[in-house]
DNA sequence: CGCAACCTTCCTACTGGTAGGTAGACATTA
DNA sequence: TAATGTCTACCTACCAGTAGGAAGGTTGCG
């Protein structure tokens, strides 16, 4: 399907891969020119500035993962399975390398010298995801399914941070399972 | 005391705050001419290439590094004082803004595109670092100071996790004291 | 229908500016 | 005198971004 995919969402996949790899210095029109056989000029058509380039590129990933997550909100009954599918997602993406970071992780490093434009919706993606895991925290503690020590906003912040963490150390280490050994063993000490 | 550092160091400190605040594709060699009022050239002539810079800028890093951790087991006799200062060093350093952020972890995001020379070294951080906080939690669990339920090794590589995601986070939402709630509610985990 | 006006997309060619890096002169000091 | 450090001046390659035009499709109107 990616033979029908427009040219401004052909732009944005490879724009996205290359900030995953790199992050927002990380990448040039040229790069992206080089990838899709499109001169520099063309996208500048679609995208004037790379820092709109970047921004509509952070909404459609915050748009596609929120969707994902209300999904699993819909399909799957229990906030355990809801947790271990999340997980699982990020699990299989390192695993096979189709995007072994996230998107937003690796912006949130450069904070400092993003845009604003950028720097803002970076910020809002961090806010949704604590959201929606402490939603989660609070519904299985509820449940009975988590035991937690502290307040659900806390331990949610903690499981998000141990996420990115982990896939810091897997990218550092050149090791894609230890994001599964991370997650796992910080998962137990949730349902213990 | 600044005034009495050599130019080499000036440079090295200059490019780790650079690093610190954007990466490696963060920063130039005109940044680092601005910031100390040498020219670019006179840079080149004390490093001759960026790669190199870096490479030597994260050796002097990690010997820090090290040296402060076990200057910790020498001064500090409890596993779980030790590991409480190195956390403390850093919610310190978070919180007066003076090092937000550690130089290995910013690298680590960036290792598909960074040198060899570079991308090795940082791997070699993170293993040094993983060793220490194996030993500090054996330690601790032999004395009863700590609760593992899994291996020591995996307990340290998620704590390192949380650590370096912590930050991630705390730069993320513009929050410092994110970083001191997300690594207490972790350490609950380990002395509960 | 025919045709013109318009729009979208992509192109070549270019701009001003910055990247990392080099050559060689000059000053200071051991 | 020889080494060290800094300088000016410069290089090539690349950066994001612009100007202007060619090709093709769509729309509106007589």
């Amino acid at each position: 399907m990616k033979s029908t995919a427009s040219t401004s969402e052909k732009i944005l996949d490879v724009a996205q891969s290359l900030i995953v790899a790199g992050g927002y210095n990380g990448f040039s029109y040229a790069d992206i020119s080089a990838a899709i056989g499109i001169r520099k000029a063309s996208i500048h058509h679609h995208f004037p500035a790379k820092a709109e380039l970047v921004a509509v590129l952070v909404d459609r990933y915050r748009r596609q993962a929120e969707a994902g997550l209300n999904a699993l909100h819909e399909q799957v009954a229990s906030p355990a399975e809801q947790l271990q599918s999340y997980l699982n997602y990020w699990q299989t993406c390192i695993r096979d390398a189709s995007q072994p970071f996230c998107v937003c992780a690796m912006l949130a490093g450069e904070m400092q010298m993003l845009p604003d434009e950028v720097a803002s919706r970076v910020r809002s993606h961090f806010h949704s995801l604590a959201a929606w895991l402490t939603s989660v925290l609070r519904a299985g503690a509820e449940q009975g399914l988590f035991r937690l020590n502290r307040q659900p906003e806390d331990e949610a912040q903690m499981l998000l941070a141990s996420v990115h963490g982990a896939m810091l150390s897997a990218r550092a280490l050149g090791d894609p399972e230890l994001f599964s050994t991370i997650v796992t063993t910080q998962l137990a000490k949730l349902t213990k």
